[in-house]
DNA sequence: CTTTATTGCACAATCGATGGTGCAAAGGCT
DNA sequence: AGCCTTTGCACCATCGATTGTGCAATAAAG
C-alpha cells in the first residue's frame, strides 16, 4: 500500500469508529488518487469523468473499509441538492396524519431522500416559520399535508427555487393530491340516510354535521356532499344543522353541547367532520347520556380503530393514505405529470362490520 | 447608498424574493463592509469581534430588508454543529407515541433546533440506517425512543461525537428517561383486581397478560408490576395468562384467539400492554363476541380517548409525555444532571371516569 | 512512425459561513 | 509630541464535496 500525498488529515489510520468523520480526502490519501477522483467513484458519477472501472473498485473498498459517509452538509453546499425532503402536518393526533406521515417517511426513504416531517398545528405562522427553516437547510422540496395556507408557502418555496406540492388540502400555487370529499361525504350521508330508513328513523330534520373549518376546501366540499345527499333522498338540508365549529375535540364537544341545550333532542344522526371532531362528541356523551352512544347514528370522515370496534352504529370514510402518498410520489418523482393541478384520490366508506378486516395495523 | 467592492454577485438589487438565496457577501456589498463583519453581526458574535454598534444596526437592517436567511448548511459544514436534533421513534399509529413526537418537535423548536422525526417500525436495521442517515447530516444529538437496540445506536453516535439519550425504552448506554412501568403496572393491575372483587367476579385464574415483547424493558417491568399486584392481593400469578405476543393488532389478536380457544372460557380481566395490541383484542371481540366488549374489565397501559369513552370497563395508564419530554430537555439543555442514567416518570393510573376529562384534545 | 482521438485522472475553484490573525485609526498617557 | 493600548474591522484559510478544465499516457488511424 502506497502513502502518496499525505496531505490533509494525517490520519492514515481510521480507526473507523472514534475518528472525527472519514472524508474523500482520507481515502485519497490511502488509494494514493485524487479528492475529485474519490469523490467521483462515491458519488456515481465516475463513469462520466472516465474514472476506471479498476479504480473504481479499489476506491469503493477501502471507502466501506474506512466506513465512509458522504457528508451531506458539504454535498448541499456545492451542490444546492441536499438530499431531504419536508413535509408539514397538522398533528399526530389521529390515524390520518399518523398514516400519511409514516407512509411519506417510508416513501421517501425509499428514494434516498431524507425526511424531515414536523407538525404544525394548524397555525399559518408555524406552517411558516417552519418552512422557512427548512428553505435555509435546502430541503429539495417541500409537502404541504393540511396546511392552512398553502399558496403563500409555495410562492415563497418557488422564490427560493424549491418546489412544492399539497396533500390532504388543495391550494392553487401547486399540484394537489387529495381526498375525494364531495364523493366519500355523498355515500357516507346517503348510507347513514339509508340505514336510518331502514330502521324508520325520523332523519329528517334532526341530522347533523359536526366539526371542520368552513374555509377550508375539505370542510366545504363535505358539506356540499352531506346537503346533495339529503337532497337527492328527498329532504332538505338545514343550514343550522350544520357546525362547522373547528376540528378540536373541545370546540366540538362544544358546539354539540350547545345545539343540543338548543333544540333539546338527541340527534337521530350526525356526520362528524374528523376523528378528533368525534373525541368531542363521544367525549360529552360518554360523561352525559351513554345510552345516546348506542343510538345515535354516527358517521365518520376519517376512521379510527376504536371508535370503529367499538360503535356499532358507526359508519366510516377511510381515506386512501396509501394511495395518496403514491400518488404524491410518482408526480415527485416525475413520472405522473403535474397536471392536473388537483388530483382528487377516491376514499373507502365502510359502512358496514365487514369493514374491519382491514382494519388492524400489521406491524409488530 | 454607497456601491464599494461589489465582488460578489453583483446582486445588488435584492428582491427579497426570486433571487437565489442572500448571502453574508451580497449583505456585505450593500453595507459597504467585509463578509466576516456580516457573519459577525448576524451570527450574534460580533460583540467579541469588537464591531461598533452602529455596524451592528446597519448590518441587520440591511439584512432584515434583504431577507436574509442563513444557509444552515455552510454554517453546520464549518462549525460542525448543525442545530438539527434527530428522533427515532416506532411509529405513529397510537396517542402515545404521537404526542412524543408532538412535544419533541415543539421543544425542539422553541429551542432553535430542527427536529428531524423519523418512525423506524421497531425494526433495528432500519433504526440503525436512520441513524446514520442523520449522522452524515451532523445532527447535534439524536433521541432514540422506543428503539429496539439502543446501545448500538449509542456506540455508534459516540464514535461520531454525537451524544444520545434514550426515550421510552432505556439502555445503559446513555442516559434514559422512561415511564415508572413497573408502578404503573402494578397500580393498574391493583385497580382491576379491586375492581373485579367488588363485582364479586372470580379473576384469580382468568386474569390475561397480553401484548408486548418479553425481552424489552417496558414490557418485562410491567409483567413484574402485574405479578406483583396479583401476589399482593393473595393469589398466585399463573405463567400461562402471560402473553407477550409481540405489539402488533394482528399478533395479539392472533395469541388471544389461540389462549381463547386453549381455555375455552373468556377472561375475567385482562392487561393489555399498548393500545395497539388492544385494538387486535377488540377486534376479535367485535367480530365474534361483542357481549365480551362490556363484560370483560379492560386494563391498558397506553390511552387511546376512543378506547376510554366507549368501554366503561376500560381501565388505562397514561404515559406522562408532557413531563418525560420535558425532563428530556432540560438534562438536553443542560440544566439537570445525566445521572442518574434511568430517570422514571410516575404514568398517571385512569381507573374511573373522572379521568376523561383530561383526555380531549385541546387542539383546533 | 507520426498524428489524432480517447482514456484516465489531477488540479483548482467554488458553495456560504466561521474564526484566527493582522493592521490601521483612534484614544490615553506621560 | 511620542509611545502604548484599544477599537474596529478586513483578509484569508477552512469545512468536505462537486465540477469545469487541462494534460499526460495510451490507443487508433493513416
Amino acid at each position: 500500500m502506497e502513502y502518496t500525498k499525505l496531505v490533509k488529515g494525517e490520519s492514515s489510520v481510521a480507526t473507523t469508529e472514534n475518528k472525527k468523520q472519514v472524508t474523500i480526502y482520507d481515502i485519497a490519501d490511502q488509494a494514493g488518487t485524487s479528492a475529485s477522483t474519490v469523490g467521483a467513484v462515491l458519488n456515481g458519477s465516475w463513469r462520466n469523468r472516465r474514472i476506471s472501472e479498476k479504480r473504481a473498485k479499489t476506491i469503493q473498498q477501502i471507502a466501506t473499509e474506512m466506513g465512509y459517509a458522504p457528508n451531506m452538509q458539504a454535498r448541499a453546499l456545492r451542490s444546492v441538492r441536499s438530499s431531504m425532503i419536508g413535509m408539514i402536518i397538522p398533528m399526530y393526533d389521529n390515524r390520518y396524519f399518523g398514516a400519511i406521515a409514516e407512509r411519506f417517511e417510508m416513501a421517501a426513504r425509499a428514494r434516498g431522500l431524507l425526511p424531515m416531517t414536523s407538525c404544525t398545528h394548524r397555525e399559518p405562522e408555524l406552517e411558516l416559520a417552519t418552512v422557512k427553516q427548512m428553505l435555509s437547510y435546502n430541503v429539495d422540496r417541500i409537502v404541504c399535508a393540511g396546511a392552512s395556507d398553502p399558496d403563500t408557502i409555495a410562492r415563497i418555496c418557488k422564490a427560493h427555487g424549491v418546489p412544492t406540492i399539497n396533500l390532504d388540502l388543495p391550494g392553487a400555487a401547486a399540484t394537489s393530491i387529495i381526498s375525494d370529499n364531495y364523493t366519500g361525504a355523498f355515500k357516507l350521508t346517503s348510507a347513514l340516510i339509508k340505514h336510518a330508513q331502514a330502521k324508520g328513523l325520523d332523519w329528517q330534520n334532526e341530522f347533523l354535521f359536526l366539526g371542520g373549518r368552513p374555509t377550508d376546501h375539505n370542510t366545504s366540499e363535505r358539506i356540499r356532499g352531506f346537503r346533495d345527499a339529503i337532497s337527492n333522498a328527498g329532504a332538505r338540508p338545514l343550514d343550522e344543522n350544520i357546525l362547522a365549529c373547528g376540528y378540536a375535540a373541545a370546540k366540538s364537544k362544544v358546539a354539540f353541547a350547545a345545539k343540543l341545550k338548543d333544540t333539546g333532542q338527541m340527534p337521530t344522526a350526525m356526520f362528524v367532520n374528523s376523528t378528533i371532531s368525534l373525541e368531542g362528541v363521544f367525549d360529552w356523551l360518554a360523561q352525559n347520556d351513554r345510552a345516546a352512544l348506542d343510538t345515535i347514528l354516527f358517521g365518520s370522515f376519517d376512521w379510527d380503530p376504536f371508535a370503529q370496534y367499538m360503535a356499532q352504529n358507526l359508519f366510516s370514510v377511510r381515506q386512501d393514505v396509501s394511495a395518496m402518498v403514491d400518488t404524491m410520489f410518482r408526480i415527485i418523482d416525475g413520472e405522473a405529470p403535474h397536471e392536473p393541478k388537483i388530483i382528487q384520490i377516491a376514499p373507502i366508506v365502510i359502512s358496514d362490520k365487514a369493514g374491519c378486516d382491514t382494519a388492524p395495523s400489521s406491524r409488530i
